[in-house]
DNA sequence: TCTGGGGTCCTAGGACCC
DNA sequence: TCTGGGGTCCTAGGACCC
């Protein structure tokens, strides 16, 4: 906790329904509702007229729409968020070279490591600051408002943005921050949730002022070494945590919950392949390279598992991950089915070491085989940045790895046309922009 | 028509190694 | 033969956030 109130969090208003208003007039003043749109689907955001309703994120799709049904529901444009996110990013970094975005609404900013190093960091000229930006913010995005809240560390700024909103300022004066929070239920806290709060509950802690009259090692007995210690500093709002540019990622995943369950396996694995070459596309589209894979299941009773292993190397290949995955999946009891299938990375590296490709990446093709009219297999000089792994194209089935060498196989009848086939790599549906050498 | 999708952090137990 | 810790890695699950 700082001396002074130098730390802002912001917070853009109902972000999504908000982008959504800005970019189609018709649905200013109107509920809006961004989610999922589909019998499964749940709430992202509501606009502050469908709130009105009782409309809340999270809320099941289904229930929003027995609540608000003359509501616009839109299952959303994150091109657009994300857009409008940068340019809110970039404004703020013009106020502070140090700031820490939580989400695409939502970031911390370190005044103090601040704009203007010759004369430092005024806490009088906050409010000023505040108004100036918001202002700014909502010229630069096209009407989209922003909640501010200022205060002497991470989370009482976070609170205090929570305090005015929508469109609302709230600067909490170094010294009172304990007055403020005390009569605050825990679950004000961040990271205090539905669980923890119930817990607490039992104990007939409802507050934070309850809080604050139980010991460390109590807290420790009831949420575990971290939260307790940690819950038990902030209740005091004991808080020095920094604001942290940028973090790295430390996994990488996708999942889908399907509109009806499926226990089809045939159906399981295509969908696994699917989402392999996504999460590889990712992979490659940031630099990383990951060792674990995780398959995630959601059973039709809503059951929730797990499965995951670890390779010997890092990778990126989408035949590696989707191999890896669907082996995990081998051993699973699907007969009830699934409502969610996920498949992810974590264990990232930001870099592949290629000469290691070949230890995990097991070759689908027996080199030894006899070549027929419709099979030919030959060797293929991969480039930094090239790819292509089990896609399809045009009549054929095209396998491959990432760098280094790779042996692609041609299943049907298409065959290249001379000794040494150029191609770029978008031919193959495979991302555009490449250009690589066939070598017969 | 119960309950999204993308993440982070923490805990706990077992294996394995020194 | 018995009795140790400590550290790290791996796996699984849970709470939480937006």
């Amino acid at each position: 906790m700082r001396s002074t109130a130098s730390i802002m969090h912001l917070d853009l208003d109902a972000f999504f329904a908000s982008v959504e208003q800005r970019d189609k007039p018709s649905l200013r003043g109107r509920p809006v509702i961004v989610g999922g749109i589909g019998p499964r689907g749940v709430v992202a955001t509501a606009s502050y007229e469908a709130r009105v309703h009782g409309v809340r994120s999270a809320m099941r799709t289904a229930e929003a729409r027995a609540r608000c049904p003359h509501a616009a529901f839109l299952g959303g444009r994150f091109d657009a968020y994300r857009e409008a996110s940068r340019l809110v990013m970039d404004r703020l970094r013009q106020e502070s070279e140090l700031i820490e975005p939580l989400s695409l609404d939502e970031a911390f900013v370190d005044l103090a490591a601040g704009a203007s190093p010759t004369t430092g960091f005024d806490p009088g000229r906050v409010e000023h600051l505040v108004d100036r930006l918001r202002a700014d913010i909502t010229e630069i995005t096209g009407g989209l408002t922003a909640s501010v809240g200022v205060a002497s560390s991470k989370l009482m700024a976070k609170i205090a943005s929570e305090v005015n909103k929508p469109d609302g300022v709230y600067v909490i004066a170094p010294g009172t921050e304990v007055d403020v929070l005390g009569p605050m239920q825990v679950t004000a806290i961040p990271g205090v949730g539905p669980a923890t709060a119930e817990r607490l509950r039992r104990m007939g802690v409802l507050t934070v002022d309850d809080l604050r009259r139980q010991s460390e090692d109590e807290l420790v007995r009831l949420l575990g070494q971290a939260s307790g210690r940690s819950l038990h500093r902030l209740a005091v709002a004991d808080d020095d945590r920094p604001v942290v540019a940028s973090r790295e990622a430390k996994s990488v995943s996708v999942e889908d919950t399907f509109e009806q369950d499926i226990s089809d396996r045939l159906q399981l694995e295509t969908i696994i392949e699917r989402m392999a070459r996504t999460v590889s596309a990712r992979l490659r589209k940031n630099g990383l390279s990951g060792r674990t894979v995780t398959l995630k299941m959601r059973h039709h009773d809503f059951e929730t598992h797990t499965r995951s292993s670890t390779l010997a190397h890092p990778t990126d290949n989408a035949r590696v991950l989707a191999d890896k995955a669907r082996g995990l999946l081998a051993g699973e009891d699907i007969s009830n089915g699934l409502r969610l299938l996920g498949v992810g990375v974590s264990g990232l590296a930001d870099w592949v070491q290629d000469d290691l490709f070949a230890d995990d990446d097991p070759d689908p093709i027996d080199d030894g085989e006899a070549d027929d009219e419709a099979t030919s297999s030959r060797p293929v000089r991969w480039y930094p940045g090239m790819d292509v792994h089990h896609d399809h194209h045009g009549d054929g089935w095209v396998w491959g790895s990432g760098l280094g060498r790779v042996t692609v196989r041609f299943e049907t009848r298409w065959t290249p046309p001379g000794p040494v086939h150029t191609f770029r790599a978008d031919d193959l549906a495979l991302g555009a922009g490449h250009t690589g050498t066939l070598q017969s």
